[in-house]
DNA sequence: CCAATTTCAGGCGTACTGAGATCC
DNA sequence: CGGATCTCAGTACGCCTGAAATTG
């Protein structure tokens, strides 16, 4: 992307949104290649290091509205890659799991954006991948 | 956003994510606070800087799609911010030009972008806002 | 005939809001 | 009661595709 104009080239955000646009295109590319969406692997990630949890401490963890869990812990049902069992010591809330099959999924789906994190950040060294991961995580208070 | 899970935490395009997302917000609200939206902006600012030019030309620069590009010319050109006539050389293109109120809608738009900008960045100091937009231009091969 | 430009209709994915039902 | 959780319907935005019409 070399045509960029010199006003929209000079703005930080708009050099950010063009990097992470390229990011998405490559990890959304390397997911729909298994056949999901970022959301499922939000999901699944998020359900890997904290284990069962409600929808809504799921979608916290996960970055997901509210209303944008139940629909995605559905789809991820329906493939039998999690199981949705309602607490019964609070019988408002779900329980999110991965089952079996889920948890190898997400061993592949690991693997795919390792892969996709390589491509992205292809350009730097491996000293300024540091540097840049560590001026990224600074970025939000 | 201090919640964040391991696993997702440790992904650079997760963070890259974020910060995209955090910075886009900030931006959205900054100019929706004077009726725009971001391809208004960005049509405007790509304007601003090459003058007349033919819709793909525009939609190069500005990083719409073709489709896009229409629509919101559509937008600028109701509100009297930018003139689309058509190309006496070349009878299929439009040439966009803005528009004196185009002109003074962007330099209002441009400090109110500045000050989102600054308050993305804020977290970071001068010396390492260089660093990182010099690793964000890298980035892009 | 082929290529470029514009326009239209529409889909997909992410992000969010409001309202209602259920339960603590 | 207030407050939390989940579900559903609907919206907005950015990004993209396919097809058609016009012109070079």
């Amino acid at each position: 992307m070399d045509d960029v104009t010199p006003r929209l080239a000079a703005l930080p955000t708009w050099l950010l949104g063009q990097a992470d646009a390229r990011a998405h295109r490559i990890l959304v590319e390397a997911l729909s290649e298994h056949g999901f969406r970022g959301y499922h692997y939000r999901v699944l990630a998020t359900l890997g290091d904290g284990g069962p949890v409600s929808q809504s401490v799921l979608g916290r963890g996960a970055g997901l509205d509210r209303s944008d869990v139940a629909t995605t812990v559905d789809d991820l049902q329906a493939r039998g890659l999690v199981a949705r069992t309602p607490d019964p010591s609070d019988r408002r809330r779900n329980v999110v799991a991965l089952t079996p099959p889920g948890r190898r999924l997400l061993g592949r789906l690991d693997t795919a954006v390792a892969q996709a994190q390589d491509a992205v950040l292809a350009p730097l060294t491996p000293a300024e991948r540091t540097r840049f991961v560590a001026l990224l995580a600074r970025l939000h208070p």
